[in-house]
DNA sequence: TGAGGGACAGACCGGTCTGTACCGTTGTAA
DNA sequence: TTACAACGGTACAGACCGGTCTGTCCCTCA
């Protein structure tokens, strides 16, 4: 907020006239109000608001607003799918099919919580259709949750594990969208059905 | 909520001003753009173009934008789920079971079509949020469809028909999503694990 | 000491949004 | 025939959008 916040506090890790970096903290803000409202519901005066950041240093970081949403959607898959409920359903877990359905261990304790705020995939996907730049991007992050899943399934030696994927991401999805409408108990009907589709897969 | 319909009746067409009915024609309209476009995406100056209607005669039938969507989400209950949905899987089985299963073969004929839309209350729910008056519409139209699976449910004399239809409702959404990303086998896969659900609620 | 540059602030632009007001026209009822 | 109500057309208000641009401050480095 206060625009003299930490001139030069960064541990200095850029030579020359470098500064706090302006463009880490669009990032920070962009990753907060997109993934908690959406896409058209922020504006870009709010998000350089948030930033604490003039218009002009964000138009110097990034070309249009669909640019920072790009950013945004790799920082998800980064901070959300890949540490989050990857990392944290690998920990869960010994084996990889403990792993697999640790997946929904992870996602049941995260549709308690009071700031819950779906999966931004799927929201920016409906929200700006699939046939919208970003919309084909959201459908390549959800295919790459899709491949991890799809590892997991050829770790514990399951069959087809491709086809396997495709309906464990069914039960991913649709529980996602069952938490939003409230159902808190999402995760576990559809762990659940998981275990039926673990079951018919075993060699 | 009704546009009111002040003239008289619909027994024919009208020789010289509206010919059929300006509200009914601003209805139709609002449910062809909104149910492929989403709420946001189209503004009330594209609604009254294609219906063919002046502002002021928009704004005589309803009182907002959001009294408009509500109408369409109203017209999508009546429209979709149950003059598609559910009366398409009644008509293509003579048992609760096979009527059950039959709604995703109503969702495979569903996915593959070239005008494919998605299912409007997930998408304006994810559009507005659980919070916006929109979203809590949609909320209360997509338990209308989780009722009518436990109908289904109840007379198929299944175990815990409540939860039954939540697990249910799991799978018709997550295949909803998936079919929107381009897995049009997403309704054959979700219809095999919907079979696993009914053996496990079989008594 | 002074030049250079990144950051902040904010005015400004064209366009779009929802919603209102006013117009003349036309069919229907009295 | 006249009054009325609904209609299409359109100008307008006020807000907001994404994006451009100018100006000022301050830090860094030569």
């Amino acid at each position: 907020m206060t625009p003299q916040a930490g001139s030069v506090a960064a541990s200095g890790p850029r030579p020359g006239t470098a500064s706090p970096d302006a463009g880490q903290r669009i990032l920070d803000a962009a990753y907060e109000l997109f993934s908690r409202r959406g896409i058209r519901d922020v504006g870009i005066s709010e998000l350089i608001d948030r930033a604490g950041v003039a218009k002009a240093t964000f138009y110097r970081h990034y070309r249009s607003k669909d640019d920072v949403v790009l950013a945004f959607l790799s920082q998800r898959d980064e901070l959300w799918t890949v540490n989050q409920i990857i990392a944290g359903a690998r920990s869960r877990g010994t084996t990889p099919t403990q792993q697999l359905l640790a997946i929904f261990d992870v996602f049941g304790d995260w549709f308690i919580r009071d700031d819950f705020e779906a999966c931004s995939f799927i929201n920016v996907l409906l929200e700006m259709g699939p046939g919208h730049p970003l919309g084909q991007a959201s459908i390549d992050y959800l295919a790459r949750i899709r491949d991890h899943v799809q590892a997991l399934a050829e770790e514990a030696g399951l069959a087809r594990p491709e086809e396997f994927a495709r309906s464990w991401h069914i039960l991913m999805k649709g529980s996602i969208v069952s938490a939003t409408e409230g159902d808190t108990h999402a995760a576990a009907r559809a762990q659940e059905m998981a275990g039926w589709l673990i079951e018919h897969h075993q060699r």
